[in-house]
DNA sequence: TGCAACCTTCCACATCTGTAGTATTCTCCC
DNA sequence: GGGAGAATACTACAGATGTGGAAGGTTGCA
């Protein structure tokens, strides 16, 4: 259940509150991600066939319910990083990053930059469910 | 600079030796990873022209030379989760880690199972020199 | 009852990824 | 000098991703 990046604007936009319909959720896409209507249509049919998410039929209207949490999706995209990038090792990259909490000046620009890399990050922070 | 799980592959066997020749790099590669010369050689091309590693001639044959060190490659990874999985709170991502840390078994479970879920991971450990 | 507004499905298309075959060019050794 | 074995360059191709247009069904309201 890896998302791609287009998919974690989808899920975060339902997360934020579902079920949802597709508009609604086309709506509540971060600032940066202007998707036409039926963009975010295609992309909420393909995930509900990899299976993230769920559709019923509401009359004519799909609503949309996630299936995979957030926390499930988290722990999936950190797994991830952990075996591409630390040796499969999850302590190693926990490590990591507490070394890394003393970052040097540069290096915190660089990690700003990433940040700054793709629409839908450091704008207003989102409620803090710790689930769904 | 985000790099793709195969790229991800190639870097790793790039960091572990260098310079090195398209050849050395693919015996290197982690088992199960089993590419045909050329296939490494077009990725290898590949990562060149996107920018992360550099091409050198000696004679006839092409030496690699990382340029993106492993330290800014981790650090795009999980600056790139960050953004796309904790609202761009990088602190938020340390956080959640820091509550995982208490895993439940089945969400043990599931990690492990994200982690065997690519080749490359979870076997050898690596020499751990924390930078290139 | 008819239209505006909205929804859906289907199709399209460029780019990126993953993977590799083929053909050509070097090079080194006998 | 000629051939075997490597290395290279060029090309291909399927599937995933990112985007969205076109056309047609539904429905509530004037």
């Amino acid at each position: 259940m890896k998302l791609t990046q287009a998919e974690w604007h989808l899920m975060n936009a339902l997360w934020k509150g579902h079920p949802a319909t597709a508009r609604e959720i086309s709506e509540r896409l971060p600032r940066g991600v202007d998707w036409a209507y039926t963009t975010v249509k295609t992309m909420l049919t393909r995930l509900v066939e990899k299976g993230p998410i769920a559709e019923a039929k509401k009359g004519n209207t799909s609503i949309y319910e996630p299936v995979l949490t957030r926390r499930q999706a988290r722990l999936a995209a950190l797994g991830s990083v952990a075996s591409e990038a630390f040796d499969g090792a999850f302590g190693s990259l926990v490590h990591f990053l507490a070394e890394e909490e003393k970052l040097s000046p540069t290096d915190r620009e660089k990690l700003i930059e990433a940040l700054e890399g793709s629409p839908g990050g450091a704008d207003k922070p989102v409620e803090d469910r710790e689930d769904d």
